[in-house]
DNA sequence: CGACCATTTGATATGGATCAAGCGATGTGG
DNA sequence: CCACATCGCTTGATCCATATCAAATGGTCG
């Protein structure tokens, strides 16, 4: 269950945006982001911020993939969500980081201040309303996250691989970024249990596992029932 | 685990807003709810808004007590939250309720045109504020639900209680407006579980049970170790 | 090749679910 | 005002899904 993570603080700053496909829309937040962030790079494992920091910036995910987390008092890790190219994440609207977050691999992100974000919103409506409605899909996404912790292993798995595919952009399979124990972690899961799981699907020939990261969704109507 | 819910939609509209003490600070959305908001009164059980359906309105509860949930196809209900007195809900930045909501006992609730909110939002920068900060409010609290669901039975409803401690403004025991049924669907824990839970709390002298409903908080500092 | 790390697989333990019955309070009709 | 049905809660017995502990396997990099 615990992890550890070793840490590689490197970060470096580069600069200017570049075009992302934001088709799948995210408010147009992202668009804003782009407009106005800046480069900065992180290499596999590095933390990006600290749990209760002060919220000093908003990311958007350029390349690469971030987790965000929590780590209880008895050392077990709670994963909040998975961040992939075109995700924003690191938004408080009280001025501190309730998570921490790291680079899941070696990533790049657009970085904007927030107070520069907030002063924008404060003057320019849509700007606002961006910042509401990006928070409600975070909410609507950590609803989705609680209703998961409720539901078997099998479920539990199912689902995640139905979210990731959809999120991934995959074509006949998925190439997951993260480990087994970070997907224990999100799912609220032990890594065996997790591993036991995949194999059962496996077995059940719902998904093929042509290697452990590499993931083949190979009966969606099965996922889809466990995922209901 | 699942739960039937005998609705009584008996909700009967009254008027004008009164003082609400709003010491806690929900942001002050709570003041202008109150400064715009009608009464509508709900009998116990009566369904206030259902998933899915067009969010006409934003409500916040004047007496009683609300739940908000959702029923998953295989019957098995999670309740989202519970709102007391002060407490704003049914807030959603897309037009859409994504949870159910229920009055707990006989309740009356103020209700203000979410369509009103959001035209005065687009017009004065302090109510879009209060918007976000409420949805980013909104945002942490399930965030710290979700860590519960993570928990042993013993640490989910120690939290439970000091949670409910905190928010029901207690003098030396609180007074439970919710089920048993309610808080197992709410913990994601069996209603068996609970109340087992509640002897074992009380034989280790953590609480003492005067009545189902009513609980005395006699060891705080256990609770807390639990709570972490 | 050898060391390391991630993952899988196996054996066993356990916390909470499930099935079942009992209990106390509340309300209803005779 | 009592007898009885109902409802919410508790308690008991057993089962099972997942955790835990342990070891084997496989892939990657120096």
């Amino acid at each position: 269950m615990l992890t550890k993570t070793p840490p590689a603080h490197g970060a470096s700053l580069r600069s200017a945006p570049m075009a992302i496909d934001t088709g799948t829309g995210r408010g147009d937040l992202g668009h804003t982001i782009q407009l106005m962030g800046a480069t900065m790079s992180y290499l596999r494992n590095a933390e990006i911020y600290g749990e209760n920091e002060p919220a000093e910036y908003v990311y958007m995910v350029v390349t690469g993939a971030v987790r965000t987390y929590r780590v209880m008092n008895d050392g077990r890790r709670q994963i909040g969500g998975f961040f992939l190219a075109g995700d924003i994440f690191g938004i408080e609207a009280g001025g501190t980081h309730h998570f921490s977050a790291e680079a899941i691999k070696d990533s790049t992100v657009l970085v904007v201040k927030r107070s520069v974000l907030v002063t924008l919103a404060s003057q320019d409506g849509s700007i606002a309303h961006q910042l509401w409605t990006f928070t409600a899909r975070e909410l609507e996404r950590v609803q989705g996250h609680l209703l998961l912790l409720i539901k078997s292993a099998q479920e539990r798995v199912a689902s995640f691989l139905i979210e990731m595919s959809r999120r991934l952009a995959s074509v006949d399979y998925i190439e997951l970024p993260m480990s087994r124990q970070d997907i224990a972690d999100y799912l609220g899961l032990t890594i065996e249990t997790v591993s036991r799981t995949m194999t059962q699907l496996e077995t059940e020939a719902a998904i093929a596992l042509p290697s452990s990261r590499r993931i083949v969704l190979r009966d969606r109507k099965a996922l889809d029932r466990l995922n209901s």
